[in-house]
DNA sequence: TTGCGTGCAAAGGTTTTGCATGGCA
DNA sequence: TGCCATGCAAAACCTTTGCACGCAA
Protein backbone atom coordinates (compact mmCIF):
# COMPACT_ATOMS: atom_id res chain seq x y z
CA UNK A 1 0.00 0.00 0.00
CA UNK A 2 2.39 2.82 1.47
CA UNK A 3 5.64 3.30 -0.75
CA UNK A 4 7.72 1.94 1.19
CA UNK A 5 11.32 3.26 0.95
CA UNK A 6 13.72 0.96 -1.40
CA UNK A 7 16.85 2.32 -1.75
CA UNK A 8 18.91 3.70 1.55
CA UNK A 9 19.97 7.45 0.34
CA UNK A 10 22.78 9.92 1.78
CA UNK A 11 20.22 12.21 2.69
CA UNK A 12 16.92 9.84 4.29
CA UNK A 13 19.62 8.59 6.72
CA UNK A 14 20.90 12.38 7.62
CA UNK A 15 17.20 13.58 8.03
CA UNK A 16 16.26 10.54 10.40
CA UNK A 17 19.80 10.96 12.62
CA UNK A 18 19.05 14.63 12.69
CA UNK A 19 15.40 14.34 13.62
CA UNK A 20 16.48 11.70 16.09
CA UNK A 21 18.69 14.47 17.71
CA UNK A 22 15.83 16.53 18.03
CA UNK A 23 13.05 14.15 19.26
CA UNK A 24 10.17 15.34 21.11
CA UNK A 25 10.80 19.03 19.60
CA UNK A 26 8.50 20.33 17.14
CA UNK A 27 10.43 21.20 13.67
CA UNK A 28 8.96 23.26 10.72
CA UNK A 29 10.08 21.72 7.47
CA UNK A 30 11.33 25.40 7.08
CA UNK A 31 14.05 24.61 10.08
CA UNK A 32 14.84 21.54 8.99
CA UNK A 33 16.33 22.92 5.73
CA UNK A 34 17.50 25.71 7.43
CA UNK A 35 19.31 23.38 9.89
CA UNK A 36 20.77 21.16 6.95
CA UNK A 37 21.88 24.28 4.89
CA UNK A 38 24.11 25.57 7.96
CA UNK A 39 25.71 22.41 7.79
CA UNK A 40 26.43 22.76 4.44
CA UNK A 41 24.22 19.56 3.70
CA UNK A 42 21.32 21.45 1.94
CA UNK A 43 18.66 19.15 1.10
CA UNK A 44 15.82 20.05 -1.23
CA UNK A 45 12.18 21.04 0.63
CA UNK A 46 10.72 18.59 -1.69
CA UNK A 47 12.88 15.69 -0.62
CA UNK A 48 12.53 16.82 3.01
CA UNK A 49 8.52 16.99 2.90
CA UNK A 50 8.20 13.55 0.77
CA UNK A 51 10.63 12.27 4.17
CA UNK A 52 8.74 13.49 6.66
CA UNK A 53 5.16 12.66 4.95
CA UNK A 54 6.65 8.86 4.74
CA UNK A 55 7.79 9.22 8.78
CA UNK A 56 4.46 10.74 9.78
CA UNK A 57 2.76 7.63 7.35
CA UNK A 58 4.92 4.98 9.37
CA UNK A 59 4.47 6.38 12.40
CA UNK A 60 7.96 7.69 13.76
CA UNK A 61 6.86 11.42 13.27
CA UNK A 62 4.24 13.54 13.83
CA UNK A 63 2.86 16.09 12.06
CA UNK A 64 1.10 18.70 14.26
CA UNK A 65 -0.94 22.16 11.76
CA UNK A 66 -2.03 23.21 15.50
CA UNK A 67 -0.69 26.82 15.86
CA UNK A 68 -0.88 30.91 15.08
CA UNK A 69 1.69 30.21 12.54
CA UNK A 70 0.71 28.90 9.06
CA UNK A 71 3.49 26.12 8.57
CA UNK A 72 3.18 22.48 10.20
CA UNK A 73 5.12 21.58 13.07
CA UNK A 74 7.05 17.84 12.69
CA UNK A 75 7.98 15.66 15.55
CA UNK A 76 10.21 12.74 16.06
CA UNK A 77 8.45 9.91 17.91
CA UNK A 78 10.52 7.00 17.07
CA UNK A 79 9.29 3.74 16.63
CA UNK A 80 8.33 2.27 20.72
CA UNK A 81 5.57 0.13 19.90
CA UNK A 82 4.66 -0.73 23.42
CA UNK A 83 1.56 -0.78 22.93
CA UNK A 84 0.67 -2.03 26.53
CA UNK A 85 2.58 1.13 28.04
CA UNK A 86 -0.46 3.37 27.81
CA UNK A 87 1.34 6.67 27.57
CA UNK A 88 0.05 9.94 27.06
CA UNK A 89 2.06 13.18 26.49
CA UNK A 90 1.33 16.59 27.67
CA UNK A 91 3.09 19.13 25.65
CA UNK A 92 3.74 22.53 27.68
CA UNK A 93 2.75 25.70 24.92
CA UNK A 94 4.56 28.19 26.87
CA UNK A 95 8.46 26.27 27.29
CA UNK A 96 7.64 23.52 24.74
CA UNK A 97 8.46 20.81 27.35
CA UNK A 98 7.25 17.05 26.34
CA UNK A 99 5.57 15.29 29.85
CA UNK A 100 5.05 11.94 29.73
CA UNK A 101 1.63 10.85 31.35
CA UNK A 102 1.04 7.60 33.10
CA UNK A 103 -2.52 7.91 34.30
CA UNK A 104 -5.20 5.18 35.01
CA UNK A 105 -7.56 7.84 35.02
CA UNK A 106 -6.72 8.37 31.35
CA UNK A 107 -6.66 5.10 30.57
CA UNK A 108 -10.63 4.84 32.28
CA UNK A 109 -10.96 7.99 29.81
CA UNK A 110 -10.23 5.70 27.07
CA UNK A 111 -12.81 3.02 27.75
CA UNK A 112 -14.96 5.17 28.53
CA UNK A 113 -14.78 7.28 24.71
CA UNK A 114 -14.50 3.71 23.38
CA UNK A 115 -17.79 2.85 24.94
CA UNK A 116 -19.95 5.87 24.88
CA UNK A 117 -18.66 7.72 21.82
CA UNK A 118 -17.26 4.74 19.97
CA UNK A 119 -13.86 6.42 18.98
CA UNK A 120 -10.29 4.27 19.87
CA UNK A 121 -8.46 6.73 21.07
CA UNK A 122 -4.27 6.23 20.15
CA UNK A 123 -2.40 7.30 22.98
CA UNK A 124 0.60 7.26 21.15
CA UNK A 125 -0.14 9.50 19.07
CA UNK A 126 -2.18 12.29 21.36
CA UNK A 127 -0.87 15.25 23.11
CA UNK A 128 -2.12 17.43 25.81
CA UNK A 129 -1.65 20.76 25.13
CA UNK A 130 -1.75 23.20 27.79
CA UNK A 131 0.45 25.17 30.40
CA UNK A 132 2.64 23.13 32.72
CA UNK A 133 2.88 23.47 35.86
CA UNK A 134 5.98 25.92 35.51
CA UNK A 135 5.45 27.58 33.22
CA UNK A 136 2.18 28.69 35.44
CA UNK A 137 4.09 29.47 38.39
CA UNK A 138 6.10 32.42 36.09
CA UNK A 139 3.20 33.47 34.69
CA UNK A 140 1.27 34.51 37.96
CA UNK A 141 4.49 35.70 39.44
CA UNK B 1 -7.15 47.55 21.30
CA UNK B 2 -8.91 45.56 19.23
CA UNK B 3 -10.78 47.74 16.27
CA UNK B 4 -14.31 47.54 17.30
CA UNK B 5 -16.55 47.23 14.53
CA UNK B 6 -17.99 51.00 13.93
CA UNK B 7 -20.46 49.92 10.84
CA UNK B 8 -22.79 47.79 10.53
CA UNK B 9 -23.15 46.28 7.07
CA UNK B 10 -25.14 43.69 5.24
CA UNK B 11 -22.29 41.24 4.95
CA UNK B 12 -21.63 41.28 8.62
CA UNK B 13 -25.08 40.80 9.51
CA UNK B 14 -25.40 37.35 6.60
CA UNK B 15 -22.10 36.24 7.63
CA UNK B 16 -23.39 35.97 11.58
CA UNK B 17 -26.23 35.35 10.23
CA UNK B 18 -24.96 32.49 8.48
CA UNK B 19 -22.19 31.17 11.12
CA UNK B 20 -25.27 30.74 13.42
CA UNK B 21 -27.32 28.40 11.32
CA UNK B 22 -24.09 25.98 11.21
CA UNK B 23 -22.85 26.42 14.68
CA UNK B 24 -21.23 23.95 15.81
CA UNK B 25 -19.72 22.76 12.30
CA UNK B 26 -16.14 23.06 10.99
CA UNK B 27 -16.07 25.25 8.13
CA UNK B 28 -13.25 26.47 6.30
CA UNK B 29 -12.97 30.12 4.72
CA UNK B 30 -13.47 28.15 1.06
CA UNK B 31 -16.58 26.49 2.41
CA UNK B 32 -18.02 29.71 3.33
CA UNK B 33 -17.14 31.33 0.30
CA UNK B 34 -18.86 29.01 -1.51
CA UNK B 35 -21.89 28.61 0.59
CA UNK B 36 -22.50 32.00 -0.13
CA UNK B 37 -21.76 32.50 -4.15
CA UNK B 38 -24.16 29.59 -4.05
CA UNK B 39 -27.17 31.71 -2.19
CA UNK B 40 -25.86 34.19 -5.15
CA UNK B 41 -24.42 36.59 -2.27
CA UNK B 42 -21.10 36.64 -3.11
CA UNK B 43 -18.47 37.56 -0.69
CA UNK B 44 -15.02 38.48 -1.21
CA UNK B 45 -12.47 36.18 0.34
CA UNK B 46 -10.22 38.81 2.01
CA UNK B 47 -13.91 40.15 3.65
CA UNK B 48 -14.35 36.53 4.80
CA UNK B 49 -10.88 36.67 6.42
CA UNK B 50 -11.33 40.07 8.06
CA UNK B 51 -14.64 39.04 9.87
CA UNK B 52 -13.34 35.62 10.88
CA UNK B 53 -10.50 36.94 11.93
CA UNK B 54 -12.58 39.58 14.40
CA UNK B 55 -15.06 36.72 15.31
CA UNK B 56 -11.67 35.51 16.61
CA UNK B 57 -10.78 38.02 18.63
CA UNK B 58 -13.74 38.40 20.07
CA UNK B 59 -14.24 34.74 21.05
CA UNK B 60 -17.68 34.26 19.33
CA UNK B 61 -15.36 32.07 16.60
CA UNK B 62 -12.85 29.76 17.45
CA UNK B 63 -10.26 28.87 14.31
CA UNK B 64 -8.68 25.55 14.25
CA UNK B 65 -5.93 24.56 12.43
CA UNK B 66 -6.13 21.15 12.91
CA UNK B 67 -6.31 17.68 10.35
CA UNK B 68 -4.45 17.03 7.40
CA UNK B 69 -5.53 19.63 4.90
CA UNK B 70 -3.73 23.25 5.33
CA UNK B 71 -6.71 25.20 5.47
CA UNK B 72 -8.01 26.45 8.94
CA UNK B 73 -11.30 25.89 10.00
CA UNK B 74 -13.40 28.21 11.98
CA UNK B 75 -16.62 27.06 14.23
CA UNK B 76 -19.36 29.09 15.77
CA UNK B 77 -19.58 29.20 19.44
CA UNK B 78 -21.64 31.92 20.25
CA UNK B 79 -20.95 33.84 23.21
CA UNK B 80 -21.46 31.51 26.34
CA UNK B 81 -19.05 32.22 28.94
CA UNK B 82 -19.84 28.54 30.48
CA UNK B 83 -16.02 27.49 30.49
CA UNK B 84 -16.75 24.51 32.06
CA UNK B 85 -18.48 22.98 28.87
CA UNK B 86 -15.34 22.56 26.71
CA UNK B 87 -15.53 21.04 23.74
CA UNK B 88 -12.73 18.05 22.48
CA UNK B 89 -12.02 16.84 18.85
CA UNK B 90 -11.41 13.38 17.83
CA UNK B 91 -9.62 12.88 14.99
CA UNK B 92 -9.82 10.23 13.39
CA UNK B 93 -6.59 8.82 11.27
CA UNK B 94 -8.11 6.29 8.78
CA UNK B 95 -10.63 9.09 6.84
CA UNK B 96 -9.49 11.69 8.52
CA UNK B 97 -13.22 12.85 10.25
CA UNK B 98 -13.05 15.64 13.12
CA UNK B 99 -15.52 14.97 16.04
CA UNK B 100 -16.70 17.38 18.22
CA UNK B 101 -17.19 15.84 22.13
CA UNK B 102 -18.73 17.21 24.87
CA UNK B 103 -18.00 14.86 27.45
CA UNK B 104 -18.59 15.54 31.44
CA UNK B 105 -15.77 13.00 32.09
CA UNK B 106 -13.27 14.48 30.25
CA UNK B 107 -14.16 18.16 31.69
CA UNK B 108 -13.37 15.58 35.31
CA UNK B 109 -9.88 14.51 33.43
CA UNK B 110 -8.58 18.17 32.80
CA UNK B 111 -9.75 19.06 36.69
CA UNK B 112 -7.58 15.36 37.56
CA UNK B 113 -4.67 16.47 35.26
CA UNK B 114 -4.80 19.84 37.16
CA UNK B 115 -4.44 18.79 40.10
CA UNK B 116 -2.37 15.75 39.91
CA UNK B 117 0.30 16.65 37.62
CA UNK B 118 -0.17 20.50 37.58
CA UNK B 119 -0.58 20.36 34.12
CA UNK B 120 -3.52 22.48 32.33
CA UNK B 121 -5.23 21.03 29.16
CA UNK B 122 -6.06 23.48 26.81
CA UNK B 123 -9.06 21.39 25.38
CA UNK B 124 -8.86 24.21 22.15
CA UNK B 125 -5.57 22.74 21.25
CA UNK B 126 -6.04 19.02 22.25
CA UNK B 127 -7.15 16.64 20.16
CA UNK B 128 -7.04 12.73 20.16
CA UNK B 129 -6.02 10.69 17.33
CA UNK B 130 -7.15 7.54 17.01
CA UNK B 131 -10.66 5.39 15.03
CA UNK B 132 -13.61 6.09 14.56
CA UNK B 133 -16.75 3.54 15.19
CA UNK B 134 -17.55 3.94 11.40
CA UNK B 135 -13.93 3.13 10.31
CA UNK B 136 -13.33 0.18 12.65
CA UNK B 137 -16.54 -1.64 11.37
CA UNK B 138 -14.98 -1.06 8.16
CA UNK B 139 -11.50 -2.30 9.09
CA UNK B 140 -13.18 -5.39 10.77
CA UNK B 141 -15.63 -6.05 7.89
C1' DT C 1 -19.20 64.50 4.58
C1' DT C 2 -16.22 61.30 7.03
C1' DG C 3 -13.98 57.32 7.21
C1' DC C 4 -14.87 52.44 7.75
C1' DG C 5 -16.08 48.22 5.07
C1' DT C 6 -15.73 45.92 0.77
C1' DG C 7 -13.87 43.71 -3.30
C1' DC C 8 -10.37 43.05 -6.46
C1' DA C 9 -5.88 41.97 -7.37
C1' DA C 10 -1.40 41.17 -6.02
C1' DA C 11 1.82 39.63 -2.72
C1' DG C 12 3.61 36.36 0.71
C1' DG C 13 4.21 31.97 2.53
C1' DT C 14 3.70 26.88 2.64
C1' DT C 15 3.27 22.50 0.44
C1' DT C 16 2.88 19.63 -3.71
C1' DT C 17 3.97 18.07 -8.32
C1' DG C 18 6.51 17.28 -12.90
C1' DC C 19 10.50 16.13 -14.93
C1' DA C 20 15.32 15.31 -15.93
C1' DT C 21 19.34 13.72 -13.60
C1' DG C 22 22.04 11.05 -10.41
C1' DG C 23 22.73 7.26 -7.27
C1' DC C 24 21.60 2.72 -5.04
C1' DA C 25 21.12 -2.12 -5.50
C1' DT D 1 21.13 -1.86 -15.83
C1' DG D 2 16.67 -0.73 -13.86
C1' DC D 3 14.43 2.16 -10.84
C1' DC D 4 13.98 4.91 -7.08
C1' DA D 5 15.39 9.24 -4.91
C1' DT D 6 16.74 13.87 -5.51
C1' DG D 7 16.61 18.75 -6.77
C1' DC D 8 15.05 22.37 -9.29
C1' DA D 9 11.39 24.98 -10.80
C1' DA D 10 6.79 25.68 -11.37
C1' DA D 11 2.31 25.05 -9.81
C1' DA D 12 -1.24 24.88 -6.43
C1' DC D 13 -2.94 26.48 -2.18
C1' DC D 14 -4.14 29.33 1.71
C1' DT D 15 -4.01 33.75 3.81
C1' DT D 16 -2.82 38.58 4.12
C1' DT D 17 -2.25 43.23 2.37
C1' DG D 18 -2.78 47.54 -0.59
C1' DC D 19 -5.74 50.44 -2.73
C1' DA D 20 -9.74 52.64 -4.76
C1' DC D 21 -14.55 52.78 -4.37
C1' DG D 22 -19.04 52.41 -2.05
C1' DC D 23 -21.85 52.78 1.75
C1' DA D 24 -23.27 53.53 6.79
C1' DA D 25 -23.78 57.01 10.12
Amino acid sequence: MTGRARYRTKQKDELTDYLQTKAGIHLTAAQIHDDFREKGLAMGMATIYRHLDKLVEEGTVRKYTIGATNSACYEYVGDREESTVDCFHCKCESCGKLIHLHCDELVGIQKHIDATHGFAIDPMRTVFYGTCADCRLKIHA
